[in-house]
DNA sequence: TATCTTGCTGCAAATTTAGACAAAAGCTTT
DNA sequence: AAAGCTTTTGTCTAAATTTGCAGCAAGATA
């Protein structure tokens, strides 16, 4: 069918020696500028495309990086969260612009995954994109610090965490949100979403949150916060609890915009309108957020800059360049259901 | 820091050759049990990984495939097709299991792409996924099937496109959503959606719809089909052109859920109702789809089974086994939009 | 003329693994 | 005991590239 050209063919045809074509292909100036472009023209000419394994072989390196996503351990089998699906877009342009490959790969927190990719020269680095409980990994983490494995971690700094972390600023988005709130008037407040343990971005959203409202004086002891896990379904039931109070909230603000869906849902049938009656807020803008009706307000995580700061940080750190964790601003994106757009 | 181990290293330490070490770790049976679980209990101490471009090189087959994903023209930067993305999901959980690792790439149509990964070794073979104009990359496939490279495609069986081909059947889709909407009933039709030249889905789907029309006596001279591409603004603009004819249709059939949206969104600001006054259904089953109000009738292709054929179909192509276009059945997800759930 | 640059090119080593072939050892068979 | 077979291991080479070092021609300097 095809014989594929090496460069020794090239060498060949050009009269030149192999090493030359090598360095030549490489633009390197050690070659005469004639003969670069006479080998680039043969090369082009069969269809020669140097051999990725014996060049990375010979490099020791890969181009390569691999991404390593972790899954969201409610959501079902075939569904991937959003949020990481369109990092997982930008992350891709962020590697192609910076002509590295990009290998993809679905992980268990339990699975081996800590010393196959770097170890086996298939990556240079590891992106680390995962959500939930961190307490699982923290052991892996220190083991891949500990081989000398290049990875960044998406996800808030913390000092449990060995690696460098970028992540979004989960506790600037919590406050601003509800400041914003509060500049609308709202007094009565409630929050739903895991507050507990698990996720370490709900627990800053939360956070934020709560000094907003300390700050203006509208926290009080008995301003509600019900538990709810990222789902829509959730979100449904922690409404449901809300609106059996005798005097339910006027605004709602919850851990991400997956809940958000429900408390909008379980509003649906009642006698409250939003958000006349009741604002509700969500995190994440996920793209359904924007057809809702009423659409919801809520915080954007930059996923496009987050890409490339992840992409650029991991590639800093393969060359020994010091690299530091980056928390990044978080985007308020007002749509209707606070009551404030027209 | 650390020092890779190397066969040799495993070889040395074990008393062995090389040659023995490399057989003992791929379970060869031509070694001792013995000498081998020896071996094996060195490497793992070792904290041995072979090196995958050597393996690789040696072997001549890298053990991954490329997925090249071509971007819908008409989507922002920022944002993948919502059904792509599933795509990619199920893809890459079908590489994992079949041991294979998913190099991902982001391409232009006009790229160079045609012979980038196959050729280079990176990838013993290819999956394009795209969407939109096929006429653009037709050359470029025969280009591909000319050098031998294996590929297999996500779309429709085309005489005029080389290759094979996975796809789910558009024409069924078409006709189904169409049934069901004349069974609840609905007499006047309209479809929006491009049915003219660039993606040839959308042409299967409008013929579909137009033969159950036909054959239910429903289809007029003047059954009204808009132009539309894929997104929310030109289903507004589609709707707000079919809202001024005299007669409104009771039924609009669109060629994607992002139109759908659209029209949707149109209807809110219109004196009709939807359902009762005028069904909507799209294609696609995007998550949004979901939670519109009312809830959008939509047709599913089911990604998780896509996913698998198109990789299981590559790995045939790759170990020269006879390969099959295949077409999968378009399933009807029923939801409010139609006025048939309760 | 001898030596020293300078600019370019070639030689050969290095990278790690897999597999063809060879060889040794042990056993059976005639 | 010689020959033949099986089982297991070792030797050696090929896979395609990159790169340090050596060498070579030509011009410059002493």
């Amino acid at each position: 069918m095809k014989e594929k050209a090496t460069s020794f063919d090239i060498a060949h045809k050009a009269g030149v020696s192999q090493s030359t074509v090598s360095r030549a292909l490489s633009n390197s100036p050690l070659v005469n500028k004639e003969t670069r472009e006479r080998i680039q023209r043969i090369a082009r000419e069969l269809n020669y495309k140097v051999d990725k394994n014996a060049s990375n072989l010979r490099k020791q390196k890969s181009s390569t990086i691999a991404l390593l996503l972790f899954e969201d351990p409610t959501s079902d089998d075939s569904m991937i969260n959003p949020f990481f699906l369109s990092m997982l877009g930008s992350i891709t342009r962020a590697c192609a612009s910076a002509r590295y490959d990009l290998l993809v790969s679905f992980q268990n927190l339990e699975d081996d995954w800590h010393a196959e990719y770097e170890d086996s020269n298939k990556a240079d680095g590891i992106i680390l994109l995962g959500y939930g409980d961190y307490t699982t990994y923290r052991t892996k983490l220190s083991q891949l610090e500990e081989q000398g494995t290049h990875f960044v971690r998406w996800g808030a700094h913390d000092e449990e965490h060995p690696g460098i972390s970028i992540g979004c600023d989960n506790y600037q988005g919590g406050y601003d949100i509800t400041r914003h709130l509060l500049s609308l008037g709202r007094k009565r407040f409630a929050f739903v979403g895991d507050a507990g343990g698990h996720a370490p971005e709900f627990m800053a959203r939360h956070q934020g949150y709560l000094d907003a409202l300390s700050k203006a004086g509208v926290l009080k002891e008995d301003t509600p916060r019900i538990d709810a896990i990222s789902t829509e379904e959730a979100g449904v039931e922690a409404m449901q609890t809300l609106l059996k109070m005798q005097t339910p909230p006027d605004a709602v603000v919850c851990a991400s915009d997956s809940i958000a869906m429900g408390v909008l849902k379980a509003l649906r049938y009642s006698d409250l309108r939003v958000p006349e009656d009741i604002a509700v807020v969500g995190y994440d803008n996920i793209p359904v957020s924007a057809f809702t009706t009423p659409s919801l307000t809520t915080v954007q995580q930059n996923t496009k800059l987050a890409g490339e700061l992840l992409v650029n940080a991991l590639l800093d750190a393969i060359n020994n360049k010091p690299v530091e964790d980056y928390l990044m601003p978080a985007e308020l994106i007002i749509r209707q259901s606070c009551g404030s757009a027209e």
